[in-house]
DNA sequence: TCGTATATTGTTATAATATAACGTTATGTA
DNA sequence: TACATAACGTTATATTATAACAATATACGA
């Protein structure tokens, strides 16, 4: 069986809900959303964001247990992710910044392990919360 | 009052199991492990983990929803972490490379936002297993 | 097109992680 | 002493995530 490149039905629901937002959305908020489309139990959706994090179409922000859809076209396996986070609205943005990535993909340190795969989150005031 | 210089009972008992193990741990497995010393209830745990993470002499390994002391002497506050993760032993080490440090602590992009803490977490095999 | 392997689905139950809400006790400082 | 803040103890519950099992769908080589 070749590599999947067709989502199946129950990843296209949970991805065309997650695109639609544009904030992170929690897995049982999700549920909630795509139960009139027929997904009825969590297992339905955690599978499905398994597999659409692991082929990078959605990201997972840690510090939040949240999900948000990948806004970055080259992002094509999510390996390398860097996020800002609002403390005070929650925004979230996903930082897309050659310089950055560059500079973390090829980081060595002296521990003998070499790294594929890194997840960064900025946390700050945005620029609204900032000015209040 | 004034800000607490001294840890309280609670918090003495859970970063000292957590300084003596040199992996993180799951907040689950410190209460167990604390019960012998009157810790009953998760939410003991949990405020004394928040506070110790509150001073940074705790991280949590967001990835792994799991606590680690801080080895990292001037981390005085925990605003700025970093760690590599073997994703096949699961073993965790706190990075401190001060050019990475600066790097990230300068970070700009243009959204506006001054970062004010950051969390940076490193996937792949450690030498152990890379060697497997 | 049949056989086989893998991916996906559906379902129920349950595990693991974390917080709400309440009242009490301790501690620092004016 | 009086007041404010921090920490404590306790019970209940919310939130996040996975185990286990059986069924169906899809890709692809023989």
């Amino acid at each position: 069986m070749q590599k999947q490149q067709y989502l199946s039905k129950n990843q296209k629901i949970v991805l065309d809900h997650v695109e639609k937002a544009n904030q992170p959305l929690k897995a049982y908020s999700i549920l909630y959303n795509v139960q009139k489309k027929g997904l009825k139990a969590p297992l339905q959706v955690y599978r499905a964001l398994d597999k659409l994090v692991e082929i990078g179409k959605i990201h997972k922000i840690e510090s939040r247990n949240a999900f948000v859809a990948c806004k970055n076209s080259n992002c094509l396996v999510s390996n390398a992710t860097a996020f800002s986070i609002c403390e005070s609205c929650e925004k979230v943005t996903e930082i897309n910044n050659s310089k950055l990535s560059k500079y973390l993909s090829n980081f060595e340190d002296n521990s003998g392990m070499k790294y594929s795969k890194y997840n960064l989150e900025f946390f700050g005031l945005c620029k609204k919360c900032k000015n209040k």
